[in-house]
DNA sequence: AGTTGTACCAGCGTGTCAAATGGTACATAT
DNA sequence: ATATGTACCATTTGACACGCTGGTACAACT
């Protein structure tokens, strides 16, 4: 149902993010429907729980998936609306812009870095 | 006239960025005034040419300097407006409203630097 | 010849970060 | 007891960037 190829180059966590959708837009998952536990599916694929518990937490975040405690994982009611409302790929269209907009503005890149980990390591979350 | 603290945390081509912007300040250096070769400087403050014709060419963009090649490094003649319109400190205004909008998006800092990187790695200069 | 700024090539030391691993613990439920 | 998601602690690995250094070379000028 879901497995995972070691040797890519494509973080585990993503992996599991990527096939997880792919699941649930193929409707062999529909919403309500419920996931395999962490420790469960980690055990299945042979790698670490906390790998599936951030794919877990990011697809939670997107509203792909719905974690109730002791319960379980299930997938989000409205999920295959959210399948695409990614803020991954909202950052990766956004970021682009922006950096372009320092660059138009003479900034180097490494004065761009320099600038952008002042900014996001002040008051971090 | 122009020292150096090797032992500083403060980089040394910023060191001279800092302390050259203070001399025009002060008015011992004005508009059209002539500044040591780079390597002339570099052997004074026996340190390597390159970090010293870094802070002149970030000089130079802000038009706070002005190279003319074969014939040395003047001050800009509009110097004295120029040492405020800094680039870095732009950046330093832009950037985190940027940031706190991907933070608002709902985006963890770490998905925000993956994006940044990637933004910032692909058609670098 | 000597000097100017500039442009390449490379390397080193340091630090930071992402990704993943492992362990432990908790409250809440069956 | 057993299982759930979650939250801490920690470490390791690899990659990458910065700041700085060093060498070499170039065209243009005195």
């Amino acid at each position: 149902m879901i497995t995972i190829d070691l040797d890519s180059s494509e973080p585990l966590f993503n992996q599991l993010i990527i096939q997880i959708k792919k699941t649930i837009e193929n409707r062999l998952l529909k919403p309500g429907d419920s996931l395999p536990s962490i420790r469960q599916l980690a055990a299945e694929l042979d790698i670490n729980s906390k790998t599936v518990a951030k794919a877990y937490r990011l697809l939670e975040r997107d509203n792909v998936l719905v974690s109730k405690g002791y319960r379980g994982t299930f997938v989000h009611p409205k999920a295959e609306e959210n399948l695409q409302v990614n803020i991954k790929e909202w950052l990766d269209t956004e970021l682009p812009k922006d950096v372009a907009r320092y660059r138009a503005a003479g900034a180097t890149d490494s004065e761009i870095r320099i600038a952008f980990n002042q900014a996001i390591s002040k008051t971090g979350n």
